[in-house]
DNA sequence: CTAACTCCCTGATAGC
DNA sequence: TGCTATCAGGGAGTTA
């Protein structure tokens, strides 16, 4: 799935495109996403009304409408999202399409279907906020090397699997969870309760310049991701060691090794990273 | 409580 | 060629 930083490059790839137009209508297509689409909001809170604001929380994009709903748009593991002329030809798994009043319209396509819309209230949005739960983000200014070491004590779980935790920190998945560790020069089995102060400091480091750099580059291609106006991210070319099993490490030639941690598969340098 | 496992779904790829 | 098994960027719910 898109992580963070792909988010970020559709958010802001959609933003001057679409703020300020007005969704002339809604139209959904075949089955449910993760969660049921919630057509009757979309047509009654979304339809109708004007695009203010893109704004993005944790992976969460957050279209605040004209009237004050907030239509929130996950993108899953294989969700796209982009603004075609309402003519071009749609593609399997074109879930939803947001047609707008100048001759354009916003695709939602999404194989996998885990990615997920809903459609809240501004109310809804004050009284029982959906993110209540999620940890700061990692660009922000809570996230800090004294935050981790708080929030890791006594714990054992690996620090990959600490990283991927949206209630410790948002938006980081397993692609930049492995390349983080790799630039901070720490294993991801090392037991979160076990990274000290100096460590963490190269954590966070490794996170704002690793996402910063990742946005920057138009996101991370695997297979599926587009960006907003269809175009291949390219930070792919600085990946160092997802994906690289068995290839050299890019610092020491040290062969990449692969291990399964919480089902998800991790790359590390057996010899960097300690 | 923590942490790992399971499942949602389609498609690409590897191996036979 | 065609079959089956495995794997994939997320996240919620369940299990131990």
């Amino acid at each position: 799935m898109p992580e963070l930083p792909e988010v970020e490059v559709v958010r802001q790839g959609l933003a001057p495109l679409v703020c300020g137009r007005t969704v002339f209508k809604v139209v959904c297509s075949g089955p449910r996403l993760r969660l049921p689409v919630p057509r009757a909001r979309l047509n009654a809170l979304v339809a109708g009304h004007r695009i203010e604001a893109i704004d993005r929380r944790a992976k969460y994009l957050l279209f605040t409408m004209s009237g004050g709903a907030v239509l929130i748009i996950h993108l899953g593991m294989s969700g796209r999202l982009g603004l075609f002329p309402a003519a071009a030809p749609r593609a399997k798994h074109d879930h939803l399409r947001f047609v707008f009043d100048h001759g354009m319209e916003m695709r939602f396509n999404d194989t996998r279907r885990f990615g997920s819309v809903q459609v809240l209230t501004a109310a809804e949005m004050k009284e029982q906020y959906p993110f209540a739960g999620l940890g700061p983000e990692p660009l922000g200014r809570k996230f800090s090397a004294a935050y981790l070491l708080n929030m890791a004590r006594q714990r054992r779980q690996p620090v990959k699997n600490f990283l991927m935790d949206s209630r410790v920190v948002v938006g980081i998945g397993n692609i930049y969870a492995n390349e983080i560790l790799f630039a901070a020069g720490i294993l991801p089995t090392t037991p979160a309760g076990a990274v000290d102060l100096p460590a963490w400091r190269r954590i966070v480091a490794a996170t704002r310049f690793i996402l910063k750099n990742a946005i920057a580059c138009g996101g991370t291609t695997i297979a599926d991701y587009v960006n907003a106006s269809g175009e291949s991210g390219y930070f792919q070319l600085e990946l160092k060691v997802y994906g690289r099993n068995g290839l050299p490490c890019p610092v020491c030639r040290q062969p990449i090794q692969k291990k399964v941690l919480a089902g998800r598969s991790s790359f590390f340098c057996p010899r960097c990273q300690h």
